[in-house]
DNA sequence: CAACTATTCAAGTGATAACTTGAATATGTG
DNA sequence: CACATATTCAAGTTATCACTTGAATAGTTG
């Protein structure tokens, strides 16, 4: 049968998907995407790559259909195709958590040392937000914080997080989350709270997860 | 700070399971695989590529964490390290999908003419099990079948099809499964079995998707 | 331990990928 | 319409990938 060459073309399309994904620089950029839209030259200012190559990964990345693009005005900007491109995203870096073991030394090396930043799941957090029992702090830019945020977060970008800290009651302990798990965000807020002899620990994921788990949020009003 | 390299290769180690799965030859062998373990030999085969190059992408997998390797006497299995990696299969596959177009130009080319070939999901067909409502045949190679198959189905390979075929009831409708939604087994069934007047459709998934979503099946006593 | 089989390793080749540089295009502004 | 800005395109270089071929290794059998 003829379907040899068929067969090919299918898995190597299905393939290619996954091979959109397959590049260090792609994945930091849909690891961004997945917070919301950014223009070609926040994207390449975030990854640390000239215009020009982060314009080619975009292409690649529309191309497979794994982002959409507008332009608005003279600027064009990019956002994910879908959540289920989140989705994917989410499931390959969960693979590479259990089954590569570097990761997690790759991850320490990259987020600092992490002895002394514990972490709490989504599932704890969202009981004790239920009891009052907490304050969480979304240690992103403001920006990011506007277009969308936890139910019931305070806004805390790293910047301002000093001065912040010294409004916060010592008793009640304090959670900071940001974009995701290899956010550096949270960690270094937990760090710097911790060195205020507050109580802090960091969300074990971001907004975009707690999110796409259907837990309560805040959203900007679609204007 | 020096995080910048250490941001590059973190992430260029969780791509790096995305680029395992970016070849439509390893793509190939991860959706064999999910069916159970395979020899390097039976994969090779059933793949069309040489033993080395099969061996060689095997590795590849096994680095990246996706299968791992069994030695028995002079042969070697590989199998999916973990449930979680067919996951990241049909999510892959689930995007490709819904967002690359030439997928399902490809499926039909490669699955043949699917105009009749009509889809039962996996909901309506648990329901209809349920009411003993239709006859499911599992076309996969028999050994399969007895690795575990769906609760109920019967087992009728291709080559066996013909003649099972003229022992179905003709009023009740005939289910036929096999691998996945991009396995040809089950097409080429309905086809034979629409030729000889019986009321067939596939179902659109295979048997390790209905596995992973919990759905009853029969497996086979561990020895 | 020699012969055999299944798998892996090593070296080589042609094709593809990532990034750079410089030019081209498109949109908005004085 | 000249000019500025944001993005994309095209060409070129170096590194990496998929596959082949032939040799090496590991386990099995006479």
């Amino acid at each position: 049968m003829a379907s040899g060459a068929a067969k090919v073309a299918l898995f190597d399309s299905l393939a290619s998907v996954a091979q959109a994904l397959g590049s260090g620089r792609r994945a930091e950029i849909v690891d961004l995407l997945a917070q919301g839209e950014r223009s070609v030259e926040e994207i390449a200012t975030e990854i640390s790559q000239s215009v020009a190559n982060t314009s080619q990964h975009l292409r690649l990345l529309a191309r497979k259909g794994l982002v959409r693009s507008r332009r608005d005005g003279t600027r064009v900007f990019y956002g994910l195709a879908s959540e289920r491109v989140g989705e994917l995203w989410a499931v390959v870096r969960d693979v590479a958590v259990r089954h590569v073991a570097e990761v997690s030394g790759l991850a320490d090396a990259y987020l600092g040392e992490r002895a002394g930043v514990e972490q709490v799941s989504a599932e704890e957090l969202e009981e004790r937000l239920a009891r009052g029992d907490v304050v969480l702090l979304d240690v992103r830019p403001e920006l990011e914080y506007r277009a969308g945020h936890i139910a019931g977060a305070r806004s805390a970008p790293l910047p301002r997080l000093a001065s912040v800290a010294s409004t916060l009651p010592r008793r009640r302990e304090i959670v900071a989350y940001c974009r995701g798990p290899y956010c550096v965000y949270a960690d270094d807020a937990v760090r710097l709270l911790r060195d205020q002899g507050l109580k802090a620990r960091r969300l074990d994921v971001g907004f975009p997860e707690w999110r796409r788990a259907g837990r309560p949020v805040e959203v900007e009003a679609t204007s």
